[in-house]
DNA sequence: TGTACATCAGTGAACGCGCGTTCACTGATGTAC
DNA sequence: TGTACATCAGTGAACGCGCGTTCACTGATGTAC
């Protein structure tokens, strides 16, 4: 069943406890990773060069490719990794409502995923970046990035709570969610890219306050 | 007065009419920002390189610097060409309105423009992304892309319309603008990057309706 | 328990690519006289 | 009107860069016996 002899064990483990440098690094795959979301933090999608980060983590730099087939496998990781951690700040948000009203709820729901999105993007631009960058060579039919999916699938969440507890009317929910999402990607996007880069915090924050309120309306009755 | 003496005028004229390929080229600057506007529609911005639009050009690969100061100024001057064609695409479709009733005719504005701009997006795809790519070599303090400024000020200008004929109230008017810029600007990056990449054109035409509705919507008055 | 051997994860040198940029230059143009 | 000369717009060779990728290799690891 243990498929590590005694031996083996051993070794592993004085190779654990040794501080000198291994010729195994042991996590190469996640430790490059690792090191290509620090360089896209730093530099944006230009950072992510095999050999740049082969040299980061200290090893030789086609080493890599014990672990990518090439570099758009590496992007892809990281991609996945960006589209997570937005995932993650979306649900963070989510569970942090404690409104009592079901429609104030799920309202401020709405607010939430939105603020959420905007945030990672201004806190991790590279990160984002990468997440919405088109792989060079595009998967012709295949999946199309199923990690989109979780952030998609969190907004249509929200917009069907939406319509459950009778906030927005079932003839305005179709296509709601693309509406949404176009708003808050839109708004990220000027700020990182656009007319607000560089804009002082305080006069983004009034915008995008403005901008949810907006979205909040659209979607609610007009009597 | 008249700089050009009779026998430059003969040899120009001479020039003109012959089909030789000429020392010197007459407009190369021209040539060359019609060449990466061309290499940009095809190949999006990676398509901008000195030495390839040269070749294109039937020009030495460093002509270009005696109307470049270097690559920057060219991507410069791409990004300017294409801000000023989806200018003019947003100020068509702004004149194209026939409405006689005044609050019709604003609301009809703001679709306009919003349709304009995706429309632009999706057309011109590659002059689209340049425009709004960051300078590498940040103008620190200067004027933040005056070209920018002219589709803001039209949509401006709607915004305005649309507060002046009792359609959008004074206190909802303060950053409308980003709000709309945010929706129409992030439905075009979705279709072009993200989740509505290759999604089939009636299924775009259906969502960015609901987005232009949901947006009147959102200015409009609640009773 | 010890050892031979297969397997796996690294190394280092090399290739070819296209790029931006600089240099010293030459051919064409415009104009003062 | 013709010519000498300054100026400008091009040429061609070269440099150095960092990249992705491939090759033959070696050191470390795990395991069958």
């Amino acid at each position: 069943m243990w498929a590590v002899s005694t031996p083996a064990l051993v070794r592993r483990y004085a190779r654990a406890v040794s501080t000198a440098p291994r010729y195994h690094h042991g996590n190469l795959r996640a430790a490059l990773v690792e090191a290509a979301v620090e360089a896209v933090r730093a530099e944006g999608p230009a950072g992510l060069a095999l050999r740049e980060l082969a040299r980061r983590v200290g090893v030789s730099h086609n080493a890599a490719y014990r672990h990518f087939a090439d570099r758009d496998a590496l992007v892809a990781a990281v991609a996945e990794e960006g589209m997570a951690a937005l995932s993650r700040a979306m649900r963070d948000a989510l569970d942090a409502r404690d409104e009592a009203d079901p429609v104030e709820r799920a309202r401020s729901g709405l607010r939430a995923v939105g603020r959420a999105y905007v945030g990672f993007a201004l806190a991790e631009p590279g990160l984002f970046r990468v997440a919405f960058t088109t792989p060079t060579t595009l998967p012709r039919g295949s999946e199309e990035e199923p990690a989109l999916a979780d952030p998609f699938a969190q907004l249509n969440a929200v917009l069907d709570e939406l319509a459950e507890v009778g906030y927005l009317s079932a003839d305005l929910r179709p296509h709601a969610e693309i509406a949404c999402w176009s708003g808050v990607h839109g708004f990220a996007v000027l700020c990182l890219d656009g007319p607000m880069r560089g804009q002082p915090a305080e006069q983004r924050e009034a915008a995008l306050t403005r901008m949810l309120e907006l979205i909040d309306r659209s979607l609610g009755p007009t009597d």
